[in-house]
DNA sequence: TAGCCTGTGGGGAAACTCCCCACAGACGCG
DNA sequence: CGCGTCTGTGGGGAGTTTCCCCACAGGCTA
């Protein structure tokens, strides 16, 4: 059973949610809120598995309310539904943390789809968010850093990759079975390659380059 | 305009692919491959805007080739195919580097969209990808490890972020303004309560709790 | 052939970490 | 109320680590 909150600050509308929601024998609509603070409130006591968030209300509005819904303890997941089809604000709906996007017009019929996927843990994103999502992620070859990575021989990126990692010289020597010290000089010269003369901006570029990824 | 380069192992497919693709006039079929390896010599030759893949083919397969294309020198970006609605191969083909994931049954809708969206630089994925991709990048709230922060002070979590992003004590303590001597008991605080011994596990935490992301 | 890059390492001073210890205020809990 | 625990704050000191300078050989390129 799936339980599911609405908020929206049209009745109407949440009214047209819930009796297509009520069709479906599995989901349960436990709640309504007209605004996001209430939206957050009411999270809280009933604890939903998903919320189907509006995008635009009065006060907080749904961007902010979904990213403190987040911030709670409990694990409920978020619908981001738009009413007009505005895409260009996936990037932020997603920084937000919310697991789905639909726009009104698919939402009759995806909507409950959306919803079982959400409320199993997964996401259920318009193709578009791939985009903004690979963009942001998975190493982009065109990126500039990118290109400077070409400019580091291979030991020299298993070094910074290691280092970044956040093995020390002795670590980092004994398993490609070299000396520490050689691995000091890649260290090294990485940073004199790349014009860095911190460690943290070594850990920045591993992260931009995608050499530093989540394992 | 954009250039395309299509590999299936059937030249029917192959043959339905191009007739679909000639009837743009901003898209060019600039070549055909039958297997995985004569696919990235014609990348290496052609320089493809896109490179429709089928993923089942003799040889190296197309998950291999589309691994290989994208660590080559060009832009080429890489839009997989797949014969029938084999969805589970979705991650890996993430993990490739493909830029767009479409089925046999939605190509021919869809093939034209997907390919203009890729060659501009973005991607085409079905809703589906969200959830793999969102699941590996995106920080998730109910990942054991993130109820571990849970259990850090602010202050240890400051510390631990910092730390993982190649900052020194020293560094930290003046950011914080607090003595290097207090973030040193930050650190090791953290590293007691994670249970963990070793900078690099510090910093795969940070990792994978999201402390430490891209930008 | 003379350079430049890469792989390999040493020396040494300065910096850093890591473990132990200390203390005060807050908070909760018998 | 007193006691333990957590958090914020810091010191001492031994042992590690980094970081800069230097060296040399082999390979590739201009």
């Amino acid at each position: 059973m799936i339980s599911v909150l609405l908020v929206d600050d049209h009745a109407i509308l949440r009214a047209g949610l819930r009796s297509l929601l009520d069709a479906e024998t599995d989901i349960k609509v436990v709640g309504e809120a007209a605004c996001g603070e209430e939206a957050i409130d009411l999270v809280r006591e009933r604890e939903p598995n998903v919320v189907v968030m509006d995008l635009s209300m009065p006060g907080i509005g749904g961007l902010e309310a979904t990213r403190r819904i987040r911030a709670l303890d409990g694990d409920s997941r978020v619908i981001v539904l738009t009413m007009h089809s505005e895409q260009e604000h996936l990037g932020p709906v997603i920084e937000a943390g919310a697991s789905g996007y639909l726009t009104k017009t698919r939402a009759d019929r995806e909507l409950v789809e959306g919803l079982r996927v959400v409320a199993q843990g997964g996401a259920y994103m318009p193709p578009e968010a791939s985009t903004y999502i690979v963009d942001r992620y998975v190493r982009r070859t065109e990126q500039p850093a990118v290109s400077e990575l070409k400019r580091l021989s291979r030991r020299e990126r298993e070094v910074l990759t290691l280092t970044a990692e956040g093995f020390t010289a002795v670590e980092i020597g004994g398993r490609l079975g070299v000396s520490p010290k050689t691995v000091d000089t890649y260290r090294s010269r990485v940073m004199r390659k790349l014009e860095i003369a911190h460690r943290s901006e070594l850990v920045r570029f591993a992260l931009r380059t995608g050499l530093l990824k989540i394992h």
